[in-house]
DNA sequence: CAGAATCCTATGCGATACTG
DNA sequence: CAGTATCGCATAGGATTCTG
């Protein structure tokens, strides 16, 4: 009855993320269209997916708002696959996965792809979470506040 | 042959990180660790997985080194699940994926469970992606380095 | 409570062929 | 080239039962 496990009603903004994102082919179709990727075919070939799967998963994505279809740019008959806002929304997503894997996934001469800054040619600086005043934050440094304790009763659980 | 899809042989960071996260569910584990879950039927109470499912991610996690398993704190002779040093540096993406949800699947003033500063107990701060002397910088500030073009040979592609 | 062990079904996804 | 249409298998994952 569940078309694939959903997340979708839930109040935690990373679920419903989740499942808008839909699977893993969706979240390396948004890395491809942020590295410059538009069609059909140059998805394809740099995913290695099936085309039918590509195909829904760009309606998919489409339907979600985080693509556009826009007229080729080479007057063919044919689409472009664009970012919407909302997919451009993702960035940070994008890159926080990306450094994650650079750091834990590859030796240190180990050639991979790269973002750089285009001015500069230079990779990016590592995303810092920061408080709303600017601080550095670590994990230990949060706490999350469930939707049904609406904020904590004053001093924390009872330890 | 393929166990699953797999993207680990890829040169790209993002495809690597995916596999080693391995699904949506695991994911949403490392999340739940961070909001402080570390026993098993915390995680399964607050995920509604079938705990074979469960199961079997927190081994996978476990194997891959994001999760550790450490004796109960009650002295129980169970487990309890803690996030590993690399487990944690998987903040910024949890962080990525809670704030693009926030911004985009929840009504201004529909609850939703919240990150917040323990110190202060306001709202993080947005991620903001920055070229490594600190520029804020868009996705069209950035370019991919394929690996097989270590770099780009001088003057950008010929757009 | 924390798992392990089975069973079963829906479906993700790959492969291939067809169309315009 | 950019899809659509079929087929088929592997498996993710849910439900249930059993154990220390």
């Amino acid at each position: 009855m569940v078309r694939r496990t959903r997340f979708n009603d839930s109040d935690c903004p990373v679920a419903r993320s989740v499942d808008a994102i839909g699977d893993w082919w969706s979240l390396l179709i948004v890395r491809d269209a942020f590295d410059g990727s538009r069609r059909f075919g140059e998805f394809q070939r740099s995913l290695g997916v099936a085309k039918n799967i590509l195909t829904a998963r760009l309606r998919v994505l489409v339907a979600g708002g985080i693509l556009d279809v826009v007229p080729a740019a080479d007057g063919s008959s044919y689409h472009e696959y664009v970012l919407t806002p909302k997919g451009k929304d993702l960035f940070p997503v994008i890159v926080a996965l990306r450094q994650w894997g650079e750091g834990h996934f590859f030796e240190p001469d180990e050639p991979h792809s790269e973002l750089i800054d285009r001015r500069r040619g230079r990779p990016l600086r590592a995303l810092e979470v920061r408080s709303a005043d600017g601080r550095r934050l670590d994990p230990d440094d949060t706490v999350v506040n469930k939707v049904d304790q609406p904020r904590t009763p004053a001093g924390t659980r009872p330890e």
